[in-house]
This record gives structure tokens, sequence and C-alpha cells, in this order.
DNA sequence: TACGATTAAATCGTGTACGATATATAAAAC
DNA sequence: GTTTTATATATCGTACACGATTTAATCGTA
């Protein structure tokens, strides 16, 4: 392997790293009280927001939108399909395709859901313009986040 | 729960939640193969470089600098303690805290490490102004990471 | 049309990650 | 000085997440 250690920019990518690594954890933090009441994690809740979208995907969809394995999605819709929320079903042209259909508790679930992404907003605390431009700095928005989390837990 | 389903800027801040959640994974993937060679998953590198900098940290302070609980740090120090690389003693004065020490091989994986920030910053591919903006849409750097990583797979 | 190559899911093993809880030690309060 | 409280790890159960491999179905092509 070639050496790039001698690269100035090499301590402040692993920064950035760190900074997308830890963000995600704060994210997480952030919709697991909101989710709870949903009983989803925030990938199943990624899943459904996909099927309130467009029903009847394929097990291959899921994986090109949310950038996951099969090795990975088959355990989540099962479980999902084992909350009753979803149902899968070999595509009768194509038997190789399992095509995932929402219940009518998937259905009706996305009602309880509307209030999440405003939740999402309000805890991030951002205008469109500064969400355009992604988080100056991953970090702080990170804290910020951890604050709100706690906040959100709290008031649960 | 209030209703915040009326804020405009809900549909964007659930993207950049998801931006930050894939971006990480991209990231995971990059790392892989170059940690592999090491034998480190990417939270197991955080550890280390944290050792390398300063050696017989508490748990507690490895939590703190990684935004990580003790449920996560104890199972993954073990399997380090398990690899040979460090040694986990009770601290003498305050027999709650458990401090963390580098073994010789501990210390000598330093230099196998040393390419890894390089290698890191170079699939990147910023240069340190536009690190400092934090990479103006984590989905783009999402994309070239994960092409990068692919590229970096393929040559090991 | 047969058969090798490709594709879509599923399975398996390992390693995070977390919340809830437990345990043991230390500090504080009385 | 003992009892309460707080602190530092550890344990347990659940759920991702991945790479490697497997299985089954479809496609390509000779």
């Amino acid at each position: 392997m070639e050496r790039f250690a001698a690269d100035p920019n090499a301590p402040l990518a692993e920064f950035l790293c760190f900074s997308v690594y830890s963000a995600g954890h704060a994210f997480n933090r952030l919709y697991r009280p909101l989710l709870d009441e949903l009983a989803l994690t925030y990938p199943q809740y990624l899943v459904m927001q996909l099927l309130w979208s467009k029903d009847g995907r394929s097990v291959k969809e899921f994986g090109q939108a949310l950038r996951l394995e099969s090795s990975t999605l088959t355990p989540l819709l099962k479980r999902l399909q084992a909350s009753g929320l979803i149902e899968r079903k070999r595509d009768a042209d194509d038997e190789r395709v399992v095509r995932v259909h929402l219940t009518e508790k998937g259905h009706a679930l996305r009602g309880q859901a509307a209030d999440v992404p405003g939740c999402i907003a309000k805890a991030i605390g951002l205008e469109s313009d500064e969400l355009a431009k992604l988080a100056r700095t991953l970090d702080n928005l990170r804290d910020r986040i951890t604050v709100e989390s706690e906040n959100l837990a709290d008031t649960t």
C-alpha cells in the first residue's frame, strides 16, 4: 500500500469521518424516543416511509434506496412482518423477487408517524437555507441534537 | 406530543438525517478494507488512536471522547484485550475505574496504522478548506466514498 | 433446448450500539 | 460512623450492519 501519512489533510479527514459517525449516533438517539411510540427503529421507519410513498417495493429496491444489503434487510423486514405492519410475497412474474406490501395496520401507522418529521426539524432547529448547506459543522450539530434528544426524552 | 408536521423544513431535516446515516455507512465501508489489514473495526481503531495519543485512559474517558456507552465499550475493550493489543486493570486509587493500557503489540500496531489517515484523506479527496466546510453535500460525499471504497477493495 | 452465468433473497457469523438493570466502590449526609 | 446517594463498569436482550456464502430462479447463448 502506498504511504499518504504526510498528507496534511489526513487528520482533518479522519475528524470528518468521526463527525459523521458520531452525528449518526446522535440522530439515532434523537429519533429513538419518537419512534418508540410507534414501536419502530430508525431503519424500520425508513422502510415504512418508502412504503407509504410507494407500496409493493422489492427487497432490492429498499437496498438501493437505503444503501443496505439483503443481509440487513431480510431480518428487518421479517420483524416488520412479525409486527403485522407488512406482508412479504414472492413476485408471480419473477419468483426470485420478494415484494413488500403494507397491511391495514401498516397504513394506519402513517397517521401516527405524521408528527415525526416536524419534531426532528424542530430539534435540529435549522432554516431551509442552512439545511441545504448541510450543517457547516457536524460536531456542533451533534451537540445540539444530543441536548434536544435529552429534552425530548425528558418530556416523553 | 405537539404537531409540527406543517413545518416546511420537516422533509429537509429528515433528508439530512438520512444523509448522515448513509454517509456513516459509506465511511465504514471505506475504512473496512484498510482496517481489515490491522484486524481492527472502525470503533476499535478509534480506541487505539486515543490510546496512542494518551495511554492509561479509563472506560469513562473513552465514552466521553467517542460518545459511546459502557455497554458498547466493555465488550469492545474485551475483544481488544483478547487480541492482545491492550490490558484492562482496575485503578488502585479508585476500584470502580478500569484503566486501559497498550501492550507491546498494541504499541507496535501504531506503525502499521500510519497509512490509514492518508488513505482516507486521499479517498475523500478534499482540500483543507473544504474539510473545514464539512462537505457541502453529504450525499455527494457518500457517493464519492462509495466509489473510492470499491476501488480500494479492488486493489487490496 | 440445454447449460453456464447472472440475479435476488436468504443464511450465517462477528461486531457494534443501545436502554435497562445490576454490582461494587466511593462520596456525601446525617 | 452509618446510611443514603452517586459513580464506574458490567451484563443482558434486542436490533442493526456487513462480508461471505448459499439457494433458487431467470437469462444468454450456443
